[in-house]
DNA sequence: GGAGATTAGATTACACGACATGTATGTCGT
DNA sequence: ACGACATACATGTCGTGTAATCTAATCTCC
């Protein structure tokens, strides 16, 4: 097998394992890893609408997110409402339940990133994140994560 | 942004990626990216059962393959039969359209092959590589691939 | 040889992800 | 002011992705 095949199917595989063990460990708090990216993004930056919160997605490569949206307004942990303005916009924030999960989450999610830290012990991380960067430059889910890492 | 967690990111973005660009290449030929890896896989090694398929796939992880090898055969590229040894048992094989369309699909892999060689310039690819072999050692889509590699 | 455990596979339920389409609401050129 | 266009969001469809549950065949052990 070729390492361009490889590589392809170890991202792939890296995906999805890291995906189940996030999973896991927020089934508890009751939602998904999506669900989870939608809540911390709204914590850094309060009032997005739903095409602003498209932008910064890297899953769901801000397609439509209102579906993903609809769940969590409908368990009360997110607040949505038209902008005065733009009867178009809907304005997107926490409610104090979601603000109050999105702590839980980020306690979750340190312990992944203490985890993967861990199986990086002895390899060039910087490396890894240059080449991947580069792979994703350009195309959506590469420049959300980008507008991400600059704003956030 | 810490770098476990921009990798984190990174790589569920490379995957996005990838698997559109495979899945617009692979379009012409009507067949989804995870449906190729089935049939790449049938051709590698004839007659395998569901279970055996499973084993070696890294998308779904293997939990049940019956939906995804139904298309397949509702389409007329995949050849089911019951085993006459152990009625549970399915053995699986291409049919001749089905190894007709391995051989499209060999040529399309090998152009995202291409491109990410290209994207690899002036990277470590080996580095990159051990490391996230190292993160799915020991769990099921690590496991899968392993299988793919050993004995592809 | 028969009861129970094990296994192979099918079925189902729910949520994403990608894409296409529909429907308001706003903006702009004339 | 009016019509063409663009924007913001909603909805529908199909194919995964994951896990739980079900059925039936086989194996094990007595």
């Amino acid at each position: 097998m070729r390492p361009a095949e490889e590589l392809r199917y170890l991202i792939l595989a890296a995906q999805r394992e890291g995906n189940r063990l996030l999973a896991q460990a927020l089934r508890p708090l009751g939602i998904t890893p999506s669900q989870a990216e939608v809540i911390r993004i709204l914590q850094d930056r309060q009032s997005l609408t739903l095409n602003g919160l498209g932008d910064l997605l890297v899953c769901e490569s801000g397609n439509s997110p209102s579906r993903l949206v609809d769940r969590l307004t409908s368990v009360g942990l997110v607040d949505r409402q038209v902008s005065a303005h733009d009867r178009r916009h809907i304005e997107l924030s926490l409610t104090e339940e979601g603000l109050r999960l999105s702590q839980q989450i980020i306690e979750i999610e340190d312990d992944l990133y203490r985890s993967i830290d861990a199986a990086a012990e002895g390899h060039d991380l910087a490396a890894i994140t240059a080449f991947l960067r580069a792979f994703v430059a350009g195309r959506p889910a590469g420049e959300a994560l980008a507008r991400r890492i600059t704003a956030g």
